[in-house]
DNA sequence: GGCAAAAGAAACGCTTGCGTAACGATCGTC
DNA sequence: GACGATCGTTACGCAAGCGTTTCTTTTGCC
């Protein structure tokens, strides 16, 4: 079910959902911290650092920052694994879940008003 | 001329297009950055710094440093009003252009495969 | 038990961004 | 020509991000 956009539309959908984003949350995430977190909520875990840092093309440390700052703001968390201790499960919260949820539902609204 | 998203939809091209994007290009953008020149090219000029601040909520050296950072990216240029020269015109480069007609193929891709 | 490999974090020096407050330049008006 | 208002920038002290390198813990294999 491809959604089709024109390059006016395409473009004018993200202006409209970054700048509502920015009015309406203080929270100034980078593109790289986005696509950590949206990775996090809509692939399958489990999610490692290793595993994030590929699939952005990304070192470890970055990873692990972003980790570092979105878990103070509470949208995402740690845990161990116990089957490997060397690795470190990542694990949605309920606040991670409410901010996607809000900003898809802004990209929703957005995307009607074009 | 609407376009209808479903949820999942709304966040799995937010993501689609996060993700490529952070792989592709190594300016990492904070969103506020990128709503501002979103703003910059999709709006009628002039811009002015007061003016994007007023637009996006935020204070007036938050937009002086941005456009500090997306100037020395190439992605904009200022130029002092010459009918009040207490004013500075945001302008837009062919590079900043570039970035966004690139940025909106991805979008406009990514929507396709949806 | 010993040891190389792997995962994630921490350290380092540097850059960029923040909010608040102060500043210089310019304007309009008196 | 003086003066308050406006515009954008700069300064300040601090937090967060970067890439690279180093470290700690844990694993798997001999």
């Amino acid at each position: 079910m491809p959604v089709e956009l024109t390059p006016s539309q395409a473009l004018r959908l993200w202006h409209a959902v970054s700048l509502e984003q920015v009015r309406v949350d203080s929270r100034d995430l980078t593109l790289r911290q986005m696509a950590i977190l949206l990775q996090i909520y809509l692939v399958p875990p489990p999610h490692t650092v290793r595993g994030l840092a590929a699939t952005l093309g990304v070192t470890k440390p970055v990873i692990t920052r972003a980790l570092d700052t979105m878990g103070s703001l509470g949208l995402v968390d740690r845990v161990r694994d116990e089957r490997d201790r060397r690795n470190v499960i990542i694990k949605r919260t309920v606040e991670g879940a409410l901010y996607l949820e809000k900003l898809g539902d802004l990209i929703i609204n957005q995307g009607r008003k074009l």
